[in-house]
DNA sequence: GATACCATCTTGGTATCCCAAAACGGTATC
DNA sequence: GATACCGTTTTGGGATACCAAGATGGTATC
């Protein structure tokens, strides 16, 4: 039975899920029993998500990475390098009817939508616009860097209103995008990830108390 | 004896030394034996190297990663982004002095140095040059990015030409960032980049029948 | 001579064992 | 009561044992 791959994405899910929470010590031991492996899968799955940079050494012993204002704010400018660039990209092609599939990823939330599917679909935005840039270098680097984010966009306080936002943005790059206006969609993606970094950056500096209470290693900007 | 760094360390500078030739199969077996490890630290070192893109999965088996001529054009690309906008942001610093300290890199190498040196130094203008905006996620992506094309660049057959050329190019960006004109050392370095992918895929698509020759597996672009 | 088939070997994946070092806890001393 | 010291336990790193699947090679058949 392949149990390696099976560790690795439950051991991730659990991480991104916030079932373990971030800063917590984690023992390659308790891993084994926890799904039932052997310590080989185990190491095998740590040493991928140390990359991912969702868990890190502490010591001799492994953690859950905290969640670093400081790290989110240097991920936002990676983002930009890496995202307007994709988009650049894309805007180049001959064909970029690819967008109107990303477009019916955004249509498919309404107010009955789930949180979780929210905030999955905010993500898959980003990293499916980047896909069709075809550039397999500037995928990986968008979707690592959602990875990252993802946990501190889970504790994020969004309204109602925040969402709109956030949706509205998505629809005018893409609608920027379609016309193969390029400058005008890096413009708007640009802004949108400013934006997006503020508001979480705020959200989770101000919630930083309520956070450490619920045993969330968070660290300051 | 902590030999997983070390087997790591061995195999990635035979990798990138060329001792072990592009598109050659490994095993575990060999590898253990080679360097006198078990199979535990080889293991942590393949999975390593596999996710800087230096040996990827055949099947069952491991394979040391072919040249790419397609995948090069990318992370030129990818490149680009990044390093712009690592530049960029250095340029936005007060303290400009540090570029001093990587001019001093390339004043370093003159006719008696080694071509080894050339090379090393050719890359590590780059790496610590994104070093110095001070951003970890741009960085982590300059270095990986030159060290997925460090073996290509050492096949590219390059007259003293092309490296005065390149070193001229080096010292106009470090100018240009001393100055703190972003937009001049933002061209400048776009254009190395642009200009140095060109030559290093030309070369290697001529060379390539040598190459394979040589037995080292090259995908065409 | 070519090909299909079978025994064998090799190999990656997994489980288990061993070890040294670090973490922990209890005790004795001040 | 605080602290320094020491024995015990835990833990990650490494080594080894085992297995099933795939590669290999030789043989027998046509």
């Amino acid at each position: 039975m392949s149990q390696m791959q099976s560790v690795e994405k439950q051991l991730r899910q659990m991480i991104l899920g916030l079932e373990i929470g971030p800063g917590e010590k984690l023992t390659e031991r308790w891993i084994e029993s926890r799904f039932g492996a052997s310590r080989t899968p185990v190491r095998a799955a740590l040493l991928r998500l140390e990359t991912e940079g969702l868990v890190g050494r502490d010591g001799r012993g492994w953690t859950v990475s905290p969640i670093n204002l400081a790290e989110l704010e240097q991920i936002a400018v990676y983002r930009e390098a890496v995202e307007v660039a994709a988009l650049r990209l894309t805007c180049t092609l001959a064909d970029r009817s690819a967008v109107d599939v990303i477009e019916a990823m955004l249509d498919s939330c309404d107010t009955d939508t789930p949180r979780e599917e929210w905030h999955r679909i905010g993500m898959d935005f980003h990293i499916e616009l980047a896909r069709l840039s075809g550039n397999e270098f500037l995928f990986r680097a968008v979707r690592d860097a959602m990875t990252r984010l993802s946990r501190a966009r889970w504790l994020e306080v969004r309204d109602e209103a925040a969402l709109a936002r956030a949706w509205a943005e998505h629809r005018a790059i893409l609608a920027a995008a379609r016309l193969g206006d390029a400058d005008q969609a890096a413009r708007l993606l640009s802004a949108h990830i400013v934006g997006s970094r503020d508001r979480l950056v705020t959200s989770l500096a101000n919630d930083r108390r309520g956070l450490r209470a619920r045993g969330f290693a968070v660290i300051a900007a």
